[in-house]
DNA sequence: ATAACGCGTAAGTTACTACTTACGCATCCG
DNA sequence: CGGATGCGTAAGTAGTAACTTACGCGTTAT
């Protein structure tokens, strides 16, 4: 039917959805919850938090005529290890840089170009 | 000047981009070569390793006619470290759900939710 | 010098997305 | 039984962003 996984990366993403994120992760709360500390009308939590949804960061589940979202590890675990695994490569590639010192045939890269 | 300092999650949010990074963070290489690889013109490469510049997740120096870019830790520094808080605040709440103790947000009625 | 290479940027197009209001469906309370 | 609360979704809109081609500038090679 529809994009059943959505990218965790692009999820996180937007800012206000970001903060929506960040609040289901503190501890589990329901919409209107979240929208009455947001800038942003009820049905846009709503649609943020279907991104969110999709992309496995957060998990959800009725009580009486609340929805209670909860933040959920699949979706941060390939974020984590993509992520770490980018900062070891720059970890690498920094200690390169640091013992090979610099090439000599490039004038100072600290000249101010304007 | 460049007050600009874009958000880190917004730039690596783009799986394009985020594959030029990647290249990038495997090994210092040119945007020619970049654009090799990658099914898009060789300005759009140039046009996402400004967005990664601006994010500070890549650092470039110019090499005869050729500009080398290599990645940066600065820009990765303040993902790394948020994605860990959602990390950590998620492994709580969910230890929380395994004990099926979970507490409401605000301070609140003593006794057991149930 | 002239050509070829490597690159950034401008300009224009197209697709997506984050938001709004309006609505309908459940659930709790009087 | 209503009326109120909590929520998701539909529909419409304004802004953004990811691409393309065209171009100009500096550097290397012939």
């Amino acid at each position: 039917m529809e994009t059943s996984t959505v990218d965790p990366w692009h999820a996180l993403a937007d800012p206000t959805r970001r903060k929506v994120f960040a609040r289901v992760a503190h501890g589990q709360c329901s919409v209107t919850e979240i929208a009455r500390d947001l800038p942003v009308s009820r049905p846009a939590v709503s649609q943020h938090l279907r991104v969110l949804l999709d992309a496995q960061l957060v998990d959800v589940h009725q009580q009486g005529r609340e929805r209670l979202y909860r933040p959920r590890l699949s979706g941060l675990e390939g974020l984590r290890r993509e992520l770490e695994s980018y900062w070891s490569q720059t970890l690498t590639r920094f200690k390169d840089v640091a013992e090979q010192t610099y090439e000599p045939t490039t004038p100072a890269p600290e000249g101010k170009t304007r």
